[in-house]
DNA sequence: GCGTATAACGCATGT
DNA sequence: CACATGCGTTAT
């Protein structure tokens, strides 16, 4: 077998798809050769009552000592050739991170992840079924890469180390030939990108494939979203969770547990093409992998001193709008509960007898009085309480979770970097933590500062949360929007031909048109409100809201907002027909698609229960708009990481992804050029030919840049000549 | 009886 | 209406 044919399978089909696995053995592990270093370790591990510190110790003298590992830090010359062999004749690797405390990747979720303390790696070189599935076959090896920074004045330990790195680099970088896989891929790779960081630029392994066995359970079923390695294993391996025998050593727990998670991946692999998730996955949930890696290991700058001064700021604030909380309500009581708040509105002031002819919101699951910011607006012109808490509200949330919570990201370092979650959101979009990157404010708040001991009576400061992330010296921040593309896509899937018609000018307001079109007057005529109005409605109609919740975000009676909702089906037929055909469809099949093959299905759909049954309609509906929304999105994402890390020039870097905007951090130089690689790019995606997809609307970017992401103007770029620019 | 973990809820932010 | 994360309160 050449080359040519393992790169092919490892570029465009499922791994060793004709192999089954073997049959599951009553025997869990092989007769355990107990050298002196692995008694030790067994000891510690099960007592429990050591400190995690030696346990680390015996942990990794397990691993160094156990027979069945090599530990590539002491090898002998000779030990290293054959170590680097047996790594080109091995067709999958398959990896994990071993931590401090003696627990792998593999392990259940930990709350604090501990650090690295380095990586086990499994050469599987023959893919038959003659041995166990959870043991290692008669050409197997395992490799022990310890990570470990050692002093510069030691000397002799540079050799290891250079061999190690590498080794591991050699790794990342043979996807092409071997298959790579592991659980939790990104996290493997952030992690080699930080602890490399002075040797390793993120752009050697930008091109890099893992497999990993998280994702492929995600893409399945989107729907289970943190689910454990057990859980996985369990859940597609046709195994009844088996827990560990207890006298089985530690050591020999992951050893098999690396083994069993090859044969998952084969698993899962033969179920995403089995399902027609494997273009999916392979061509774009593979590529989204580094390019979240990388996004992790940069630093964004946070000038943590005034963030300090801030969180002091607001907290007075907030003490002054309590202490008048408490004045107008009469009494002492927390303001920042709403179950205290709704005792004082609505038993002691009793203010919902006297706006009888408005109907205060109830909330979701108990169907008791709302505090929330629309009852307190109906609320607000009876007492002086609701204003108070308005107030209150606004400044609590920006102190505690985009100020404090910010702060407590950046414990003992000066900057941030969010986590980026690639499977925990149904519809195929990316989520973010520690911090949110996703949710800060778009617009400042206007803080009036009351001095009494000053000169000056008040003091009006802003806080804008978006504008502490500052670019590095010498670059800037730019901006991409992909416009309206829910709506885009929306006239795609539907194919109505009004809605067609607006996007076929590029320079017209699209809501605009939307509002004249619809109301049946002249676009100069539209008044931003209507605009607005207009865009409400249209995701509304999109998301399938009821007149209830639509008169509610509008403010307008139920009879009005049903009105509109009417005329916009009416003027826009097609959409109508897409919304009742994507019900169908999901009723028919018991599952909707996006437009690259994302699937979501929806058992409910088929629910005896109205409620129920009505949700999934709606769940299948929002899907597919903004499941192909997201497919979008992460191509652009996935086009512009490989131009840029193919690019020997370009450095710009990825800081985050708001769903239908990227946000880049770029060199001041560089600017012009890569905002229009990126408008280029992100447009051109009308048309996939690999992919099939071919969009019957143009797509619009909109560009911004700034020196802080809270003063971001919009970046007019020169049109790209027809003759420039040959590939 | 009094402390800490956890789950559910309500309310905020974003797309 | 859809999909998320984060913080605080309250009951268990």
């Amino acid at each position: 077998m050449g080359l040519e044919t393992t790169r092919d399978a490892a570029k465009n089909t499922p791994p060793s798809m004709t192999s089954k696995p073997p049959k599951q053995k009553e025997a869990r592990c092989g007769p355990d050769r107990a050298p002196s270093g692995t008694k030790i370790a067994q000891e510690v591990a099960n007592s429990g009552k050591l400190q995690s510190q030696s346990k680390a110790a015996c942990l990794t003298a397990a691993m160094t000592f156990d027979p069945r590992i090599k530990d590539a830090g002491k090898l002998d010359p000779e030990e290293r050739m054959q170590v680097l062999e047996e790594m080109r004749q091995a067709s999958v690797l398959v990896l994990t991170m071993v931590y401090q405390d003696g627990t792998t990747q593999l392990n259940p979720e930990q709350k604090r992840t501990p650090p690295v303390c380095g990586l086990l790696v499994l050469f599987k070189r023959d893919l038959d079924c003659s041995t166990p599935e959870d043991s290692l076959g008669l050409n197997d090896s395992l490799v022990y890469l310890k990570l470990e920074h050692t002093p510069a004045w030691a000397q002799q330990n540079t050799h290891r180390e250079l061999f190690i790195r590498e080794m591991l680099l050699q790794i990342l970088s043979s996807c092409q030939l071997s298959q790579l896989v592991c659980y939790k891929a990104k996290d493997l790779l952030r992690t080699t990108l930080q602890f490399y960081r002075r040797h390793l630029n993120w752009k050697q392994v930008a091109g890099c494939r893992i497999q990993d066995p998280q994702v492929s359970g995600w893409l399945l079923d989107p729907t289970d979203t943190a689910s454990s390695y057990q859980d996985l294993l369990a859940k597609h391996y046709r195994r009844p969770s088996i827990t560990p025998a207890p006298g089985t050593k530690r050591v020999s727990q992951v050893i098999s547990n690396l083994c069993l998670l090859y044969w998952l991946n084969v698993e899962l692999c033969c179920k995403l093409q089995r399902q027609g998730l494997w273009e999916l996955y392979s061509n774009m949930e593979l590529h989204m992998i580094p390019a979240l890696a990388a996004m992790e290991s940069h630093h964004i700058h946070v000038d943590k001193e005034a963030l300090k001064r801030t969180s002091d700021m607001l907290g007075t604030k907030m003490k002054q709008l309590e202490q008048e909380a408490h004045q107008a309500a009469g009494q002492i009581f927390l303001v920042s509960s709403s179950t205290q708040l709704r005792t004082v509105l609505f038993e002691k002031l009793r203010l919902h007898e006297r706006c009888e002819n408005k109907k205060l919101p109830k909330t979701i699951n108990k169907q008791q009085q709302s505090t929330s910011e629309a009852a307190l607006l109906q609320l607000q012109d009876l007492h002086p309480l609701p204003k108070i808490i308005l107030e209150y509200r606004q400044v609590h949330k920006i102190k505690s979770t985009f100020v404090d919570g910010i702060l407590s990201c950046m414990t003992s370092k000066n900057y941030i970097s969010s986590t980026w979650c690639q499977t925990s959101v149904v519809t195929g979009r990316i989520s973010a933590k520690h911090p949110n990157f996703q949710a800060l404010p778009r617009q400042p708040v206007q803080i009036i500062k009351k001095q009494y001991v000053q000169g000056k009576e008040e003091e009006v400061v802003t806080v804008h949360p978006r504008a502490m992330f500052i670019p590095q010296e010498g670059w800037t921040f730019l901006a991409a929007d992909f416009c309206q593309v829910e709506l885009r896509l929306l006239a795609h899937l539907s194919c109505d031909p009004e809605l067609l018609r607006i996007f076929t000018n590029p320079q017209a307001d699209v809501f605009t048109m939307l509002a004249s079109q619809w109301k049946g007057v002249s676009e100069g005529e539209v008044t931003s409100e209507e605009r607005e109005h207009a865009k409400r409605i249209v995701y509304s109609v999109v998301y399938g809201a009821g007149r209830e919740r639509l008169s509610g975000i509008l403010g307008v009676s139920a009879e009005q907002a049903s009105q509109f909702q009417d005329s916009f089906l009416q003027t826009y037929k097609e959409v109508q027909t897409f919304i009742q055909s994507t019900i169908q469809q999901c009723h028919k099949q018991g599952h909707v698609l996006s437009i690259m093959g994302r699937r979501r299905s929806l058992p409910n759909i088929h629910s005896a229960d109205w409620g129920i049954r009505m949700q999934a309609e709606r769940q299948a509906v929002n899907f597919v708009v903004q499941g192909s929304a997201a497919d979008l999105c992460k191509m652009a994402m996935i086009r512009i990481f490989s131009q840029v890390s193919s690019s020997s020039s370009l450095s710009a870097r990825l800081i985050a992804q708001l769903h239908d905007e990227l946000l880049y951090e770029v060199e001041d130089s560089q600017l012009e050029e890569f905002a229009a690689v990126v408008k280029n790019t992100m447009e051109s995606l009308q048309h996939i030919d690999s992919l099939g997809v071919h969009l019957k609307v143009p797509l619009k970017v909109a560009l911004s840049s700034g020196k802080s992401w809270g003063s971001m103007s919009e970046l007019n770029i020169p049109p790209t000549s027809p003759c420039a620019s040959p590939l």
